[in-house]
DNA sequence: TTTTATTGCGTATCTTGTACACATTAATTT
DNA sequence: AAATTAATGTGTACAAGATACGCAATAAAA
């Protein structure tokens, strides 16, 4: 279902999609050692968002956020998690004593419509290489794109909550959970899969101890030697064992790192 | 606020409270080795529920919850932590199919209402002492009371889900976060503290092993030896040492069980 | 007094995490 | 071509933690 008129899904978007309630989709994107998450902006505003969106009546709140991703990034059957459902009070009102959002030609066509009303809205986390992810805004939006996660513009609403709820929860799912098959290409060294994780939590490794643990996981298949990239030993090319993988991933047993 | 008038409700309720959007609470109890959890019935009907309601248009969602459970059981302050929310399409609808339901006097009432919609609920989970509440049906039921974990009695719509997934839920935060301040009473032996996890893990544990990792803790405070119940060697009497417990509660590090 | 079941406290062993040493390799430098 | 350099591959030593289990102390019952 596609968005096609701003006003017309103002005045009667309540009709396809489930008021008071949306989704909103921390989609962090890794590449090369850096961490990276997707932010929207509305028109003549400072502010940024996470990508969301509404839930029409006839999906699932996981189909629902599935498909936003997909609108914003063009990425399909991409691992997404829900991993918390804000419903503060005050989630949205700082922003509305601001003078300068009430100025804002967007939210003044929404005021008094479906979308001005007390939202609760349910938080999607993923994980992507964004080499792979072309941005594109939504109706809504002057712009969309990626962000270094060190480096965050000024943001609206609760979002930075939900921004900091993500990436712990995501730190706290890698002591679980493998990473790396969607965003890693499809043969990759060690160190490449070292960086990542080092990246997501934000600290070094000892390379040593790190490949015990892949190794003794399993989910790793080495190939003929190749890749040299640098000036010195050319590491090994790995792929993950996608079904070791995922067997790993239902297993219950927890890393630590 | 108060649902004094069922038909009321039915009717103007969703001038209060937030349509498409409900909250349901697993409420477990636990009281001498026993785990029990609180379920409501409709009128007629076999099928049991948990507790659940919806969210006043002027409260945060975790205040919703808090009022439920305070509703249902009469305890105030209890800690209640969101799970999952569930937002699956045919979470309602296999019901829906069921002829006995479509008879339902309440479930007539509803037909058409606002209350008649395609809804998501967020779960959210308790732990308390069952001893202490006292079990209070809402508008809707006809019954509202404690069922032994391991005897569960037929469940209307996605329930039995939303229970497993309390109790997974409920099993992985034991291995970060100590249990037992609002089970236990004031004074009690390290036995009854081991039965409570052993109930809530639904294996044994090994007595030395458990009293080490709870001294490792430092979240007990021996008093002078008193309570001989059996015919044996009398326990020590513990209490918790609220502060470092509540330190203990946002530490990190995780512990195996 | 003896028996029995339970509690309290300890130790041995195995597993796991962590720190770090050293050999290997390949491009660069001399 | 040999030496240098910086990275990778593998192994080992030590510490911390988890697990298994032995044995004395105690209190009520036999």
């Amino acid at each position: 279902m596609l968005i096609t008129d701003v006003h017309a899904f103002i005045q009667h978007g309540y009709r396809d999609f489930i008021p008071h309630l949306s989704i909103d989709c921390a989609i962090l994107g890794y590449h090369d050692g850096i961490l990276k998450i997707l932010l929207t902006a509305w028109p003549d505003l400072d502010g940024w968002c996470l990508p969301g969106g509404y839930i029409s009546r006839t999906e699932s709140i996981d189909h629902a956020a599935q498909r936003i991703l997909e609108e914003r990034t063009g990425l399909a059957d991409v691992f997404l998690q829900q991993y918390h459902t804000f419903g503060q009070m005050n989630r949205v009102l700082p922003l509305e004593e601001k003078p300068e959002f009430h100025d804002n030609p967007l939210y003044r066509a929404i005021r008094g419509s479906w979308l001005d009303a007390r939202t609760v809205s349910i938080g999607y986390y993923a994980l992507i290489d964004f080499s792979r992810a072309t941005p594109r805004p939504d109706e809504f939006s002057r712009e969309c794109r990626w962000w270094d996660i060190r480096e965050l513009p000024p943001l609206l609403f609760d979002h930075p909550l939900m921004i900091k709820t993500a990436l712990d929860t995501i730190r706290k799912d890698l002591q679980v959970h493998p990473v790396g098959l969607q965003l890693l290409p499809e043969e990759f060294t060690v160190p490449e899969l070292q960086r990542l994780y080092e990246t997501l939590l934000n600290r070094t490794l000892d390379r040593r101890n790190f490949m015990k643990k892949m190794q003794q996981l399993g989910i790793l298949i080495r190939h003929d030697r190749t890749r040299s990239i640098g000036s010195h030993r050319s590491p090994y090319l790995y792929s993950f064992d996608e079904e070791r993988y995922r067997e790993v991933l239902t297993d219950q047993r927890n890393m630590s790192f």
